[in-house]
DNA sequence: ATAATATAGTCAAAGATGGTCAAATACGGA
DNA sequence: TCCGTATTTGACCATCTTTGACTATATTAT
């Protein structure tokens, strides 16, 4: 049953399909799809965090409003650091999945490549009697980016030795 | 005497036949063979495992479910199981990538999948003050080769969010 | 200014699923 | 029959979603 949080999450996605960002009340679109409105927070908080390549700003009272801006994907020069800089030296997997997503949409991997890197860091690769899991997922995450970018330029980048 | 993980096995299968992929409820699933639904988990655990050629992803939560993919076994029937054999439950650097080269050799992988997955079981994404490399070496590219298998000309790949 | 009204935010509890593990039970072969 | 293995169950755990009460902040009317 298609979850109401994913539906509208669908529902913003397409209002945004063309946009760089879009302004909607909080309560009306609550009352759209017969729910709390706090479920539109949740939504938000889930599915367009800034992990995940969103900017949420809003404002109270009366003409309030709730503003989604999706972020762009600058130059790549920056990029990878800016990237590894989100990585840092520990991270969960949503936020490792949402940053793989993020290269996914800007183009800089394939959906074959991204399905990788989510392997590689997803919870059973990592599942091991370490406690330092995040600490580890950083670490392999940050040198598939490194790759990323590598092969990016020279195609020819022979993997390092 | 038709066991009860047998039927199970069965009508799943059945559900099968012709897709790729199939979702179901365990809950559901339990309730309609009336029994507990970890029931499902063990026919699951037992028949569907990465041995005999499935995959099994799952999603808690309102509007969870249990996802059961098909590999595509081509050619060498059980060229991943193989693989996996082979990577074990630990594996050094120069092992590992010699199974990377192989499957970039039969072309199941591209270049570019292959370079990522030599970051991802590198000696400097798994240089850490961990006794234990190579076991997590063997994780991560255990995770990665079940990717692989996953993919191979399935279209519609979803991953998991 | 102040009060009334219109929005949005927070947070914790309740609800909806699935997962794990070990104990109990059933089954099949020596 | 006895033992080892396969199956079944149940108690307890983990994760994701939805809701509601309470809070905070604008705008508008008085």
């Amino acid at each position: 049953m298609a979850q109401l949080s994913d539906m509208i999450e669908r529902f913003i996605k397409e209002l945004m399909c063309d946009d760089r960002q879009i302004e909607l009340r909080r309560n009306e679109l609550a009352q759209h799809f017969g729910c709390a409105p706090s479920q539109i927070n949740y939504v938000l908080a889930t599915r367009f965090s800034v992990d995940h390549g969103y900017l949420i700003e809003s404002r109270r009272g009366g003409g309030g409003f709730v503003r989604i801006v999706r972020l762009q994907m600058s130059g790549a020069d920056n990029l990878l650091s800016a990237l590894l800089g989100r990585v840092g030296t520990a991270i969960a997997e949503d936020t490792a999945r949402a940053i793989i997503a993020q290269i996914e949409d800007g183009e800089l991997v394939t959906p074959g490549e991204a399905s990788l890197m989510r392997a590689a860091v997803s919870k059973s690769a990592l599942a091991l009697p370490i406690s330092a899991k995040d600490v580890l997922r950083a670490a392999v995450l940050s040198s598939m980016l490194k790759q990323v970018f590598r092969n990016l330029e020279g195609e020819d980048s022979d993997d390092l030795r």
